[in-house]
This record gives structure tokens, C-alpha cells and sequence, in this order.
DNA sequence: CATTCTAATGTAGCTAAATTACAAAACTCG
DNA sequence: CGAGTTTTGTAATTTAGCTACATTAGAATG
């Protein structure tokens, strides 16, 4: 936990002379960081003792250990952390807090996200001999997204934003057929019942979705991450984003495990989308 | 700078001991910071004043500031670094790697971002009678995420990732069309000639696009951001992240714009998703 | 190949910083 | 108001880090 936050929860536990402390170390912990015991204590106002005491308290083994513990927390700099947007806030301030609540949401994905199913994912993709990508609501665009992706391996997928679809390509479905589903909580009704129908045509089927969920249960797979829901009203979906960045984790692992002559192929593509484009002026 | 890649580019020009010393902080750099001077001397297996003339070498006022140093460094723990997939990762190695290089490339962006464009933009939007979204390829499922966004607001919204689509629609264009473009490199030909034609039917045209592009040129508004380009071939395409991040952004400013009363209204579409989903189990 | 100079490393002593033990002061509660 | 507890400070001790100097290893030159 970082170390200005402790200080400013403990503020009401400390004694007087301790909190002198903490007030001299909080307007200025770069400062701090720098300063002896004694000249800490000076600025304080408080013996030098009392200080190290201060450090004790915030279960630190001493004044040095402690100033290690500041300088850890000071570096950290913000990483990241997920803000909420103000009704009275700048162009500038909701623009960053936005930002850095996707980026928080990544974060707290990229924790949360179990590598040996993503393994299991890309096993299933491999083999699969056709792959369909449904998603509803804010999810379908991450649905066509991921056929965008999976379009460049040269195998046959296919995306659906629409349950009736979605239901008539379940039927459709046989045993190499590999159905990703995306729904950021795994309780849209309409989903759940298109996964078991899939399942009942013996697709199989990967879900990324929220754990524990109805959905996760209904599926061959599921690749579950941790997103912080978005109570906000300002709704910035981080979930979606964290399901692009998963799509784009199992395509990789799909070209990884495709091997060298495959990757060739994709360079390839790369290089015919050029012609579509004006020359980029070389230098500059 | 960070302490550690500077103890790794110095490499060369320490002395025999010194890298030693060197050696042994970047084994462990955890330990490193809770040794005393002498502790590490002995693991090195050099005297004391080796590893302070060590310490002084990286420009630190002796061993207590250098121990700072590196701890700052450690706290930083790699602040989202763009590293490139190896043909030889494994799921865990490119999942944590492709999260990251996303992160990176919403932080570049979230930097590069200007909030004045965005105010504007806002501007232009919430002064829309219609509004439409424009991709191809992957910015398709962009121009898809933003439709959908736009759409909760109960304004006339639509989307094509279609260029016959696009034309039809700019045909139709009048004073009160925004029409919302998205593309990375801005160098889509087919593009710029759509922005060029929405024009010329006295539409507003707002590319999310690369700074001095053709397609920048050509619009009303150019909200520009720089998005580190994936030279790689495991292509995670961070600049569609970037701009579904810019969507939210684009459609906060529209929520604030609109003031509370607005605000009300959307919280009555968000409760209304919530009929088509299974209850979620309450406590846990 | 020897000699000399320089750079690198270590030893020992010194300084300053941090900690401990204890005593004094302040505060609490009967 | 006084016994007990907590808080704070003083002084002594310990420890860590640094400096000055000595020694050694290595490079360069005759």
C-alpha cells in the first residue's frame, strides 16, 4: 500500500508531535526523502526520537527503511488510477481522467486474466475450421473488431450483432465450429440461451465474460477478466476495451502458435492494404 | 532516468569491481535496497568504498541516495513499456506484453491528445441535428463503438464502414450533419475523398486521425493523436484503442455539455438494459 | 624485460547519522 | 490533587557511511 496514503489514514492515530511529523513529510515528501532524521526533526519541530518512533508506526523497520517505503510510493507516481468524471469538469481534466481510467481498467485486466486459458482459447482457435464472433450492445463492435482480426488468418469467420443470426449460425454449427462470445457481465439473457444452443449443435464455445457468471457457466471456455464496473453515469465502458486488448491477445497467440510460414503470409496482407493509401512522405 | 537501464548502459564502463557490484544490484535490486553498504560489499565480494565510488559513478550523492534512487526505480515497476512480442513467449509473456504496449499507447495518446480539439469537437456534436461515423478496416469496429455511444443520447445517429455507403450518405448531407471519420494513418484514399465530398455538401466533417495527414487536411476539425505505430507483425493495432478512448471522451463532453437534465434521461436508458439480463445474485 | 606511472582497490580511522535507554514532562482518570 | 499512563525529549551508544591514505595491479615506455 502506498506509503502517503498510510500516513494520511493513520493521520488520527498519531500523537501530536507525531502528527507534526506527518504534516512536514506530507507537504513536501521529496524533501523528505532527502533529509536526515535531524534535519527532519528540526522542520518539525520535534526530537529526533519522535521521528524515528513516527517511522516504527507506520511498521517500517526505521527512519531509512521508511524513507525507502516514501521514495517506492512517491515513484509511483499515480499509475493509473480510475477517477471519476465531474459534472463541472475542463475539456482537459475529463479528458485525462478518462484515459487513466482505461488504462486503470487494462491494468486491473491484465492482472486479473488467466494465461493458461488464453492458451486453452488459442488451442481452440487453431483447430477451429470456422470461427464466428458474436456480440450485443456495446460488445458487437468489439465482435467486428475481432473478425477484422481473425479475417487476416485467411479462415472463415464471420460476426453477428443480431440474436436471430446469432441462433440460425448456432444451428449451423458443427464440431470444428468455434463460437466467441463477448458480454462484459455474462447476464444478458439472449446470449446465455445462444451459447447453450450452440453447445447443443456441438460448437464450442469461449466466453469472454465476467467470472462466475451465467454465461461463464454455459460455455466450453471461459477467459474471464476483472474490470472495474463502471458506476458512473458517464459510462466509459472500460470493459470493451479490455475485450479489444483480449482479441488482440489471442490473435498474437494465434500467429505465434501458426508458426514462421504463416507470418509471412500476414506481412503479405499488410503490404497489399499499402496500395489503398497515399505515399507517406519518406523523411521528415 | 531509470536507475536500473542506467546501471545496464554504464555496464561498459565500470571498472572489474565496480561491475561487480553492478552485477550483484541487478540480480537483486529488492535485496540491494535493504543492504547496508557493507552487506553488499560482501556479496560483491569488494570493499566498502568500492561500492560508494560505485554509487558516486551514477551520479548519486553516496550509497543512502543511490539506494533512493533505485528504489524510485523499482517503485516504477516497468510504468507500461511497449515491448514486442518474441516468436518464443509464452501466454503469459505476450498477454502481459500486448497489455502493456496498449497501456503505453493510451498513455501517448492520453499526452498527445488536444484538449481544446476536444472541446470543439464536443461543440460540434451537441449542435449535430444527425450525426455519422465513418471507418474501414479496423476502424470499423471504432466507427461501430461510437454509433453505439451516440445512439443512447437519442440523437439520429448511423455508421457504414462501407465507402459506397459513405458516399450515399455525405450525398445527403446538409448544414446540420457532423460526420465523425476515423483512421489511423489518415492516408485511406477512400477516405480523404469521402471528407472531401461530405464537404463539399456543407456537412461538418471530424477526423480522429494522424497529425498533418491528408485526411487531416481535408476536414473541419483534425482531433490528432499520436499512437506509437505497430511496426510489428504481431500487430495490436493500439491506435483503435486510442480512439474508442477518444469516442468516450467525445461522448462524456457531449453528457456534460447537455447538463443534468440530459443526464437524467440517460440513466432511464441504462436502467432499461437491465430487463434483458439475468439478476445478479446480491451480497455474494 | 624492467621500470615507472597511472588507475583501481582495499584498510583503517573518522564523522555523522540513527537508535536505544532512560528520565522528564504532560496528560488522564479516579 | 496525586498515581499511573502516555508522550516527549536528552544523552549515550551503536552503527553505517565516508575520507584519506596505502597498496596492488595493470599499462606504457624506454
Amino acid at each position: 500500500m502506498n506509503t502517503i496514503d498510510k500516513i494520511q489514514k493513520s493521520l488520527a492515530n498519531f500523537s501530536k508531535s507525531e502528527r507534526k511529523v506527518a504534516e512536514v513529510i506530507l507537504a513536501d515528501p521529496q524533501l523528505a526523502i532527502q533529509c536526515s532524521i535531524a534535519t527532519l526533526a528540526k522542520m518539525a519541530d520535534v526530537s529526533e526520537p519522535t521521528v524515528n518512533r513516527f517511522c516504527r508506526r507506520l511498521d517500517t523497520k526505521g527512519f531509512p527503511d521508511f524513507k525507502l517505503h516514501l521514495a517506492q510510493s512517491l515513484a509511483n507516481g499515480t499509475p493509473y488510477v480510475s477517477r471519476h468524471v465531474e459534472a463541472n469538469d475542463s475539456a482537459e481534466a475529463y479528458t485525462a481522467k478518462i484515459f487513466e481510467s482505461s488504462m486503470a481498467a487494462l491494468d486491473s485486466a491484465k492482472q486479473s486474466i488467466d494465461a493458461s486459458a488464453v492458451n486453452r482459447a488459442v488451442d481452440m482457435l487453431t483447430q477451429a475450421d470456422q470461427i464466428s464472433f458474436f456480440g450485443l450492445g456495446a460488445s458487437s463492435a468489439v465482435a467486428h473488431d475481432a473478425q477484422n482480426k481473425f479475417f487476416r488468418f485467411n479462415i472463415p469467420v464471420s460476426c453477428f450483432d443480431d440474436v436471430l443470426m446469432m441462433r440460425m449460425s448456432c444451428i449451423n454449427a458443427r464440431e470444428g465450429t468455434v463460437i466467441v462470445l463477448f458480454s462484459h457481465t455474462g447476464r444478458t439473457k439472449a446470449l446465455v440461451e445462444v451459447a447453450r444452443l450452440a453447445r447443443e449443435n456441438h460448437a464450442q464455445v469461449i466466453a469472454l465474460t465476467a467470472k462466475d457468471s451465467p454465461l461463464a457457466r454455459e460455455c466450453t471456455l471461459a477467459l474471464t477478466m476483472d474490470v472495474p464496473e463502471d458506476t458512473d453515469l458517464y459510462m466509459p465502458m472500460a470493459s470493451r476495451l479490455a475485450q479489444m486488448v483480449a482479441v488482440d491477445v489471442l490473435a498474437t497467440g494465434f500467429t505465434l502458435r501458426r508458426g514462421p510460414r504463416f507470418r509471412e503470409n500476414l506481412k503479405r496482407v499488410k503490404e497489399a492494404l499499402k496500395e489503398s493509401r497515399f505515399e507517406k512522405p519518406q523523411g521528415l
